[in-house]
DNA sequence: CGATTCACG
DNA sequence: ACGTACGTGAATCGG
């Protein structure tokens, strides 16, 4: 028996457009959309997997009118025509079927559904098993016993798709589907713009239908109706008639062919469909397809404006001239990086070197051009470096919004950058340096990778030029690479002893704990299986204890929140609370740092510069910018982190520089005065807000302030705010508003970049750090508060990241003038720390707090915070 | 690999 | 009526 798949392809195409809108916006590297593509494909991919049907056919609307529009020119009237962003991939998608060899019909006057109902009545009749894909509920009419529908699912915890057959649909909703277009008849359909009966919606619809099976079994018993419910049915039989016609899916149209001639066997034209999805930048579809060891024939010219970079490509990539021998003069040098060699690109001269020898050449250098040159550079031992800059198109393409992510794709940021197909013929993954046969060949692969780079980090750079962004390039973020290279190197010393003795003791004390708390709940189970904990906690049969939310998989929420609501009911609780507590310290701390402790003693994390949202620097492997300090035992952890003999930390935070930031960049007087007088922030705002004088502000008062002067940084909400408080939503609200009121201008601030975000579509820091804000643009409510929130954020929050970054820079000058055996070895956001010799810690100090406080010239002082200690927790 | 939880600013 | 702060990374569980 052979398999019939239809595809409504507009219903599917559609649904995957409003499934991604708010994300990154997918694009082609010309800026062609591709988002719903991608979705379109993918669904239609995995479906095919799923059903491996021998027939497929797509269904498309075509824009004439139907019928339907003739009998009723309401019509789908209240449908805007479609966005341009999807309409755009419309005839994409339809190029692509066809590339691919999958039949698709449209007719002149008919929809999808009615193409549908033909096809899927003809395949019936000829014994074929009918599965029609598509994402609205029209066409559970046409479900039978030889024809099924499968609908798309959004949510998560759901699956993606579920499938509708004779004996699920009746399962589901009780009646039978050839009487399922009485229940729309009944109700309408509101996205086609039909009007139901009135007071009748979709359950009362499913059960008069249920109950009487049709509208002539409806009418014959309107006795038995509730006379409201009687009164309106009676009067609509004309309206019911007619949804009817217009709700009937047509199953009797003149198509050109049937599903006979609708067969699939092989990708048609596997070269042009790998060419046209790389010139789309869809490359997890070219894997979806096999097609990717393809390489790309047809170069389409998009007619990109950086046509120039490519002709010096062109020009230099049959030109590079290798030479191990000579050196080069260091002015204008790509760098790029493999096991044991460095790589020098001068003009069109590929310089091979050594680590020692290529030193020779850098020095020569005061900045060099490269890709993600921080982690490439340590896959050499080491490379003390003299330069002040790289020109790192990583960090370009993070800084322009050209990539997503510092996903180290540079594939994608050639893509990205020049609106073409990455020219390249390259294996995935690494090449090794010398892993062909032939040596020159592999190198001169690598040589036109450097050439490349240099291609995009020249339009890169223009671009920024273009977008204002070059100072913050040049002056900030270039000279940071260095920075952070070298605190790289330098690391964290961590007593590996004292960390050692906290795992053991951090050991037993879990095995003291689980043993009570089994003994304590009569049950052996898995303490760290929030499904398992919440099933022992909530469960009716075990302890029964009084539960909060479900999660999105359908369990209880074990969260300290919820833990600590409970706490007092039940003597496992609090020993389940400190247990979870002490087994992150020990898994992600304790036991988790200890085998990232090289043999210098050291934790050299990485800090990623090309990812966060808003500008801040993150660490990786491990993460140092979250050790423990908040509670006792974490701050332990922290000890940990000390000071080698005759060597001292030296801890600098800014103090409140968020707030300080708000200050100044609204202009509130209010607060900028309060800050220029050095008084305590968080009491004036609570003598503003509760409206008593500042030396009558109860402590309690003074807290709460404190959480909505942090609150209102991350756009506030009543609801936020009374749970953190623990007040009601009355209150905060209340709180809010008051707020409001003390400090218009913060208030009006925040107005104005919600506008802006709107207006523009992105928001920026004061050196002009841009976010683009893409969720604002979404038709889902949620997505759209969340961009609301982040526009008022990303201004505070990356400008305070900005003058960080300036700082380190400036601080890593200043050390390595003053006090040359220094070491810059941490970043937290606001605080940096400092290891010098015994003795030294005055003079760092100084300059810490001098080049912290100067980094940034503001209508509000910036303010250092300086300790000293012989370990992390000692100094901050 | 997504969800959950929790460590930090 | 709804769903609820901003920004991160790591460990763990279980499908």
């Amino acid at each position: 028996m052979s398999k019939l798949l239809l595809v409504d392809g507009n219903s599917i195409i559609n649904r995957a457009f409003f499934a991604v809108i708010g994300r990154a916006p997918m694009t082609a590297p010309d800026g062609t959309p591709t988002g719903a593509l991608n979705g379109f494909f993918n669904t239609l991919l995995s479906v095919k997997d799923e059903i491996n049907p021998d027939k497929i056919c797509v269904l498309f609307d075509l824009k004439a009118p139907t019928f339907r529009h003739k009998m009723y020119p309401d019509y789908k009237a209240q449908r805007k025509g479609m966005m341009p962003e999807l309409s755009a991939q419309m005839p994409i998608a339809k190029e692509i079927l066809d590339l691919i060899g999958i039949k698709r019909m449209e007719m002149e006057g008919y929809e999808a559904d009615d193409l549908i109902g033909t096809l899927s009545l003809l395949g019936a009749n000829q014994g074929d098993k009918v599965f029609i894909l598509s994402g609205d509920h029209d066409d559970f009419q046409l479900i039978d016993d030889n024809v099924s529908v499968i609908l798309p699912q959004s949510g998560k915890g759901k699956p993606p798709r579920v499938l509708f057959d004779r004996e699920m649909f009746e399962e589901t909703y009780n009646v039978k589907p050839e009487v399922f277009v009485y229940v729309k008849a009944l109700m309408g359909d509101n996205s086609d713009n039909i009007k139901g009966v009135e007071k009748v919606g979709e359950k009362t619809a499913f059960k008069l239908i249920a109950d009487y099976g049709s509208i002539d079994g409806i009418f014959d018993n309107l006795d038995k109706l509730t006379p409201s419910l009687r009164s309106h049915v009676s009067e609509s039989r004309k309206l019911i008639d007619m949804n009817i016609k217009l709700c009937s899916i047509l199953r009797d149209v003149p198509v050109p062919y049937g599903p006979e001639q609708t067969e699939f066997k092989d990708i048609a034209d596997p070269q042009g469909l790998h060419d046209k999805l790389a010139s789309l930048g869809l490359r997890s579809l070219i894997k979806k397809f096999g097609l990717e060891d393809m390489r790309v024939q047809t170069f389409e010219s998009q007619g990109s404006d950086y046509s120039s970079y490519l002709e010096e490509f062109d020009q230099g990539k049959d030109s590079i001239t290798i030479d191990e021998n000579g050196d080069p003069s260091g002015t204008d040098i790509d760098v790029g990086f493999t096991e044991d060699k460095v790589l020098l690109l001068e003009g069109t001269t590929l310089y091979v070197k050594d680590p020692d020898e290529a030193l020779k050449a850098l020095d020569l250098c005061e900045s060099v051009r490269s890709y993600d040159y921080k982690i490439n550079s340590k896959i050499l031992s080491r490379i003390p470096l003299k330069l002040n800059a790289v020109y790192d198109s990583s960090v370009m393409g993070y800084v322009l919004n050209v990539i997503s992510g510092n996903s180290p794709d540079f594939m994608r940021l050639f893509e990205n950058t020049f609106a073409m197909p990455y020219p390249i013929e390259e294996k995935t993954g690494q090449i090794s340096l010398f892993d062909t046969e032939d040596e020159n060949e592999s190198l001169r692969i690598k040589g036109q990778k450097l050439l490349l780079n240099r291609c995009i980090a020249k339009a890169l750079m223009k671009k920024a030029e273009e977008e204002g962004l070059t100072d913050l390039l040049t002056k900030i973020e270039f000279p940071l690479t260095v920075t952070l290279d070298a605190m790289e190197r330098n690391g964290m010393n961590v007593s590996m002893d004292s960390l050692k003795s906290l795992h053991s003791e951090f050991t037993s004390r879990l095995k003291e704990l689980e043993d009570e708390i089994h003994e304590l709940t009569g049950i052996e189970f898995n303490i760290g299986s929030p499904k398992q904990l919440s099933e022992v906690l909530f469960d009716a049969d075990k302890l029964n204890l009084p539960h909060g939310k479900k999660g999105k998989t359908g369990v209880y929420s074990t969260s300290a929140d919820e833990l600590n609501r409970i706490a007092d009911f039940h003597p496992a609780v609090p020993k389940i609370l400190e247990w979870r507590a002490i087994s992150k310290l020990d898994s992600t701390y304790a036991a988790g740092l200890l085998p990232k402790i090289k043999e210098d003693g050291r934790i050299h994390t990485t800090f990623t510069q090309a990812m966060t949202n808003t500008g801040r620097l993150s660490s990786v492997d491990p993460n140092l910018q979250n050790i423990p300090v908040r509670s006792e035992e974490g701050a332990r952890i922290r000890e940990c982190f000390t000071a080698p003999e005759g060597k001292v930390l030296v801890d600098a935070d800014y103090s409140q520089i968020e707030l300080r930031l708000l200050a100044a960049m609204s202009g509130d007087e209010v607060m900028t005065e309060a800050f220029l007088h050095g008084e305590d922030i968080h009491r004036r705002t609570a003598s503003k807000v509760f409206g008593v004088p500042e030396d009558e502000v109860t402590s309690e008062q003074r807290a709460a302030a404190k959480t909505v002067n942090f609150s209102i940084v991350y756009g506030v909400s009543d609801f936020g705010l009374s749970t953190d408080l623990g007040i009601s939503f009355r209150e905060a609200g209340d709180l809010i508003k008051s707020y409001g009121e003390q400090f218009p201008k913060i208030t009006s601030y925040l107005d104005g970049l919600k506008k802006k975000g709107e207006e523009d579509g992105f928001v920026t820091t004061l050196y002009g750090r841009k976010r683009i804000l893409t969720e604002l643009k979404s038709p889902n409510r949620n997505l759209r508060n969340f961009g609301l929130r982040a526009a008022m954020n990303t201004p505070v929050q990356g400008t305070a990241a900005d003058i960080i970054k300036i700082a380190m820079n400036r601080v890593y000058k200043a050390l390595k003038e003053q006090v040359p055996e220094s070491k810059l070895i941490m970043q937290v956001h606001d605080e940096l720390i400092v290891e010098c010799d015994k003795g030294k810690e005055e003079l760092v100090s100084s300059i810490l707090k001098k080049e912290m406080e100067s980094a940034a010239e503001l209508a509000v002082p910036l303010v250092s915070e300086v300790g000293t200690g012989s370990n992390w927790l000692e100094a901050k």
